[in-house]
DNA sequence: GGGATCTGATTGACACGTCATGCACCTTAA
DNA sequence: TTAAGGTGCATGACGTGTCAATCAGATCCC
């Protein structure tokens, strides 16, 4: 966790107003949160960190693999010949191109999924699911849902849900609206 | 993901019922997430890290610095002298004590913090925030509260703060409930 | 056909996180 | 007072993620 890194905060400043005499750097009126967003925003950090790291607590203790690799072994999974191109691949999962390439040499050293190369393009590879990379994931696959279920769904009540989606959706939406330069 | 990973999925599982042939695992019935509760798990998981991915990115451009070495320098700077307690400090970032510990002598390596001994105590040690650390955060907490306030709350309604705040208390609970053996 | 250029993918360097371990120092109780 | 156990912190090994650089194979276009 990150998986990740984040369980945060924000400086001192007082509720609303500007600064004090801290952050004085450019002449702007820094337009700082208030203290009911402070606390909102460093819960919603520390849910989304303890999340995360208790997921790939759950998913090491289970399978032996993060929760990378079931992201990983899961695209692969919903395609029928279990192999999909890297870059498409990378692009499912929102990941770097070379943060995949890494991800994928380890896996393959752990016999979880294999490189083939591409017919059709000569730069091109592919990566395959293995037996064993199949395997993992269905036994993985079970306790992981059943974790997500009992600590997030089973937690909210049908607007909340709506909610989240909500959220998230306006999030990403804004995300995707300056941050053009390079999708990540 | 980490810091940290994830941008994730389920297996194909079709909604509701249980799966077709594959997770045959233990002779359990498997409580899979419906199609909505997937849509959203994935948007949430995907909002998460692209946030931390465009914070990261943010600070780095701004100030060389991280999300994680902003959540310390923030702690620092909300104490009255500056210096605190490993432990005390890990323990409000709810970060694991070696965590801290690594992070600390790279930022030390860097200027941003200094270590001293502790007075009352042989074994303590303080991270003391130096003047270059509080430099950097007041050189990045103004650009830094300015995406957060355009990315999140901007976008959001009064009441999806309120929905926001309510489901990580919840989750964050949950947590806690089952999560006592070490807290992270 | 053959450069300029683009694209798919890998690699290396390095920051980051986690777990297990080590160890100095404190605390206790006999 | 001293041995037993606990606490505070650092460290090493290793998996993970990012950025910049590299490189081979495709494409474009004169």
């Amino acid at each position: 966790m990150s998986i990740r890194s984040r369980g945060d905060a924000f400086p001192t400043p007082p509720p609303e107003v500007p600064p004090p005499a801290a952050p004085a750097v450019a002449g702007a009126a820094v337009s700082w949160l208030t203290r009911r967003e402070q606390r909102v925003w460093r819960r919603y950090l520390l849910m989304t960190s303890q999340l995360t790291v208790w997921m790939n607590r759950q998913l090491a203790a289970e399978a032996g693999i993060s929760l990378a690799d079931y992201d990983v072994l899961v695209r692969l999974t919903d395609t029928p010949e279990g192999r999909l191109r890297v870059t498409k691949l990378a692009r499912e999962l929102s990941w770097e191109q070379s943060r995949l390439s890494h991800h994928v040499a380890r896996m393959q050293r752990r016999g979880l999924v294999a490189r083939e190369e591409c017919a059709d393009d000569g730069r091109g590879a592919l990566v395959v699911l293995t037996e064993r990379g199949r395997a993992m994931i269905e036994q993985a696959a079970p306790a992981h849902v059943a974790f997500v279920r009992e600590h997030v769904f089973d937690m909210l009540t049908e607007a909340q849900v709506d909610a989240l989606d909500a959220i998230a959706t306006s999030v990403l939406t804004r995300l995707a609206a300056d941050d053009h330069p390079s999708s990540a």
